[in-house]
DNA sequence: GTTCCTGCAAACAATTTGCATTGAT
DNA sequence: ATCAATGCAAATTGTTTGCAGGAAC
């Protein structure tokens, strides 16, 4: 965890920018939280256990920041809320969501599916791929056994 | 055109729902700019030409109930502002896009290249797929060869 | 005469910005 | 002494809601 604190200091200061407290202290929020995806507001109350006179708007500042440098990526689910997801080590971000529209719940996929079809764009479209999105809405497992119970 | 009007009132109708001059027109509205993904402040102003006393909140509502109604659908680009697309007659929404991050072009794919994807999601993940989305981030075959000129 | 629908204005939530102050080099 | 970074409050933006009036069955 030091380490990549680090590297992200570096990188920032390579650009210019210091790894000031406020910054370091969300940094180290994203990197205890990486699994999740949190919300602006998510980041906020915790980096505040840590730095309790941080303002909000530095952490939004500091999340643009750090999403220009893409260190990490900001997402979006529809609901209004921008989330915020540290990049696994300077590589793309190969995850999917299936986004369950009866529960909410919101499960992540691992793997890279989209390889194949990146390929296939850069060929026929000549679009230099960077990055991708890609979500599903449907209903989860869970829903389904409990839709086909003949209701309680 | 006048077709796919009457359907939609059926559709409405067989909730209970009226289609109302304001909603007709926003309707009309969806149908003449198919191809383009309008924010709701967007249709609010075309919706103005046809029916210059409508609010803003009645065209709220309106692409509310339509989504519900999955007569449009919600996009999000992650700009901040929802987009709403007519849906090709009661198919999925099968298209994805190419968001050019240097010039902020967009371009639309209208093939699906998901249906293997999701096939193997049911079978593996016990996920019941409604609908996906799937937007790829990059450079575009424009701004790549911009790139390549000696910078005049 | 209910009930649904509308327009307007006010409310709201997420995010951004202006500005005076602070902190590091 | 400079210049970036901060905290706070105010401003902005996109969207939702409350409510009184209107239209439709």
């Amino acid at each position: 965890m030091e380490a990549r604190i680090e590297t992200i200091k570096q990188q920032l200061q390579s650009q210019g920018y210091k790894l000031t407290p406020q910054r370091e202290a969300t940094v180290r929020v994203l990197l205890e939280n990486e699994e999740d995806h949190l919300s602006a507001e998510d980041v906020f109350m915790l980096v505040k256990d840590k730095a309790p006179e941080i303002g909000l708007a530095t952490v939004y500042r500091t999340l643009e920041l750090l999403s220009e440098m893409h260190v990490v990526e900001k997402l979006n689910f529809g609901d209004g809320v921008a989330r915020y997801d540290l990049r696994a080590d300077n590589s793309k971000h190969h995850h999917h969501h299936l986004i369950c529209v009866q529960c909410g719940s919101m499960e992540e996929i691992k793997e890279d599916w989209l390889l194949p079809l990146e390929e296939r764009l850069e060929r026929e479209y000549g679009f230099a791929v960077a990055d991708h999105r890609l979500d599903f809405q449907g209903v989860c497992r869970r829903c389904q056994e409990k839709n086909d119970q003949p209701n309680e």
